[in-house]
RNA sequence: AAAGUAGACUGCCUUAUCGAUUUGUUUUGAAUUUAUUCAAAUAAAUAGGAAAGUCCGGACACCAGAGAGUAUCAUAGCGGAUAACAUCCGUCCAGUGUAAACUGAGGACAAGUGCAACAGAAAGCAAGUACAGUUUGGCUGUAGUGAAACCAGGUAAACUCUAUGAGGUGCAAUGCUACGUAUAUUAGAAUCCCGAAAGGGUAAGGAUAACUCGUCCAAUUCUAAGGGGUAAGCAGCUAAAGUUAUACAGUAAUGUAUAACAUAGAUAAAUGAUAAGGAUUCGCUUUGGCGAAAACAGAAUCCGGCUUAUAGUCUACUUUUUUU
RNA sequence: GGCGUCGUGGCCGAGUGGCUAGGCCGGGCUCUGCAAAAGCUCUUACAGCGGUUCGAAUCCGCUCGACGCCU
C-alpha cells in the first residue's frame, strides 16, 4: 500500500482524487489553517485527516475581485495547477511525514498577470519552505 | 486614391514530451459488497461568434388552491414568415443624409379627465392690444409672444380609450438513493356577534402575488423561535424547431423533398503546460534578416433572436478628386 | 446558474416633466488680543450613452457599477 502510494506521487499527474473539494475541509482551513507567503502566492495549510488516497489534497483559488474576467482567473489557476504538477515530487513524501494528511490551498495574491516562469520560481521557494516547516513540526 | 454605406466569411496551423475530463476496450492489478469501486495500459472526443448581458420569445419541469372578471404588464401603419417573439421579410408614410443608405413604441385628443415653466391680452370656459379694410354696432385680415394661438387647437414613452396577448415559479425546477426519532418541539395569533338554551343575526378566520366572485381548509392554518444530519451520489444532461449540399415553390423572410454528417458535458469547475517549425500582422533594415504580438473573450438545462465587446479578409454600392 | 433592488457634490439626503432643496466637511470674510461658537459668503453634483418631448434628475431603452436572495 505505502509503496504504491509513494509512486503515484512520484509521477507527475494531478488527478481527481488529489483535487481538493470538500466544502467542509475548506471551511475548517480557512478558520484553523496557517498561512505561508511568496509573493504573490500565499499557501494556505492544515494538518487534518481526510478520506483520500493521497497523502496532500491540493486546491488553486484566484480572487474575483482582482480578476474581473473568468479567462484570466482560468488561466492563473491552470498555470498554478501545472506548477505543483510538476514540482510536487519536492514535497515531503511518506517516509518523511509517517502517513500524517495535509490540505493545502494556493491562493494568488497579486493584481497583475504573470507568465508560466515567474509563477514556477516562486513555487519553488513555496514548496521549498513548506517542506522545511512540515520537517520541523514533525520532529517537535 | 480618400471618405462613407451595406452584406458575407475566418476567428492561427503542424509535430514532440508531460498532463486533465468524458466515453469505449482489455484472460491487466487491487479491494471487497461478486458486480461494483479504485488503479494501469490503450483508442476517440474535448470550448464561442459573441460561450457575455439576462433584454425578449419558446421548449422542458413542478405547483390541481393553477377557475372567472377587474386591475396590472406588454405590443401597436398594412401584408406575410415562424414553435413563438419586442425578431425577420416585403411595402406605404414621416424624419436624417449631397448620395449609397439609415432611423421610427407609426392606432385614437370627433368619449372623458389632466398638463403647458418663461414670454404673451389670451394656452379654456373666458378675456381681448395695435393697425388696416368695410356698412355705426359689428365682421374680416395682419402684427407682436411662444414649441404650440379665436382654432372641431397641442400633448397619449400624461391618465385614458380601442384591438391583441400574458396563470405562477425556474434545472439551486423536479424525481430517486443515502444519512436522520423528524407533518419533531416550544411560543403566539386566527376560527365572529347576540342569547341561560332552543335558535337568530352578520357574512366573518386562513390559503389562492392585488381586489371581487368562486373554490379549498376544520384541530387546522399562519407567524416566530429552535435541535440534528448531509452539504454526498444518480437521473434531469444533451440528437435538437440540428448542420451542410442540391432541387422545387415564393420578390423575400421561409417552407417542402432528397442525400450526407455525428459534433463538449465540467461541478472549488476538464478543454492545459513546455519546446521546435510554419503562416499572418507590426517595427527596424545593409532587402540577407532581426525583434515583437496574438483582438474580444471561457460552456454550466437546451434552442430562436436582440444588445454590447472585438482582430482581420473579401464583395457590392455612393460621393469627391485625379488620369485616360 | 437563476431572481431582484439601487445609483443626485468629498459624506448624508429631499426632489409633481419647467433655475437640483437642506445639513455636515472644506476655502474666504466679519466678530476676537488669539481661538472656539455665531453670522455672511463661495466651490464642487443628477453613473454613462441614446430616444420620446418645446423642455427630462424625473418617462422609455441599452451599457456600466454596487448590493441582496436561493440549497
Amino acid at each position: 500500500m505505502k509503496l504504491k502510494l509513494k509512486l503515484i506521487v512520484m509521477r507527475q499527474t494531478f488527478k481527481k482524487g488529489e483535487k481538493l473539494k470538500s466544502k467542509k475541509l475548506i471551511e475548517q482551513l480557512f478558520e484553523r489553517g496557517k498561512r505561508l507567503k511568496s509573493f504573490p502566492i500565499q499557501l494556505v495549510y492544515l494538518e487534518i485527516d481526510h478520506k483520500s488516497d493521497f497523502l496532500i489534497q491540493a486546491g488553486f483559488s484566484v480572487p474575483k475581485k482582482r480578476f474581473k474576467k473568468a479567462v484570466d482567473r482560468n488561466r492563473i489557476k491552470r498555470l498554478m495547477r501545472e506548477a505543483y504538477r510538476l514540482h510536487k515530487h519536492k514535497l515531503p513524501n511518506i517516509t518523511d511525514l509517517d502517513t500524517k494528511k495535509h490540505i493545502f490551498m494556493f491562493i494568488y495574491m497579486g493584481s497583475q498577470m504573470e507568465n508560466y516562469t515567474t509563477i514556477e520560481a516562486q513555487f519553488l521557494i513555496i514548496l521549498k519552505n513548506i517542506k522545511q516547516k512540515l520537517v520541523k513540526n514533525l520532529e517537535s
